[in-house]
DNA sequence: AGAAAGATCTTCT
DNA sequence: GAAGATCTTTCTA
């Protein structure tokens, strides 16, 4: 993506980040990779988001990093959800990556899913096991290990609807999905 | 120190 | 559609 991309509103991050190229270069696996589908945005104005009035923590902290760092979060004890961080640094916000549609690398994805290809990366928490990404990339800057890439997908319709799994911030519109 | 909630997924009915 | 799995983070006392 072009250098400022992330450095900017997160709403607009969020939308345009649909139909992207999320990429991973696996230390093992090689490249694991897919479109992005659907994503969330998350303020630090917004009480569903875990910066809320700019509180900082042992988690947040990425998500004040300038816009294009990485933060992994651990969910529920099992699972991890990819995010990256958005706007000026100091500024609490980030972009959920909720799903992709696998691109590259598929029989691994199927074999690290035990499930169907349309059902290995369809969710924030199985999108993550599904590229098995390093959780030491955390607060790490996008880059060679993992990337989003301008791809030249024409994207027809995309949807704003109400964010999922959160008990605040439901009336905004800060879903988006193809 | 203890408690409660949590940006989810799977399995079951 | 509902519930259980499972444990980290954060808040309160």
């Amino acid at each position: 993506m072009a250098p400022d991309f992330f450095i900017q509103d997160t709403l607009t991050v969020a939308h345009d980040l649909i139909g992207k190229e999320l990429r991973y270069n696996h230390p093992h696996y090689g490249r694991l990779s897919g479109i992005i589908t659907e994503t969330e945005a998350y303020t630090q104005d917004d009480p569903a988001c875990h910066a809320y009035k700019g509180k900082k923590t042992n988690r947040t902290w990425p998500m004040f990093l300038e816009g294009g760092h990485i933060y992994i979060y651990m969910i529920y004890g099992m699972y991890r959800c990819l995010n990256i961080s958005t706007d000026i640094e100091g500024c609490g916000s980030a972009v959920l990556i909720r799903s992709i549609r696998p691109l590259t690398g598929l029989d691994t994805m199927i074999n690290l899913r035990q499930k169907p290809i349309q059902e290995c990366a369809n969710g924030p928490g199985k999108l993550y096991n599904a590229l098995d990404i390093d959780p030491a990339l955390n607060g790490k800057k996008l880059g060679d290990s993992l990337d989003i890439i301008d791809s030249n997908m024409s994207i027809n319709a995309i949807k704003r609807t109400p964010r999922i799994g959160i008990s605040k911030g439901k009336d905004l519109l800060w879903r988006f999905v193809i």
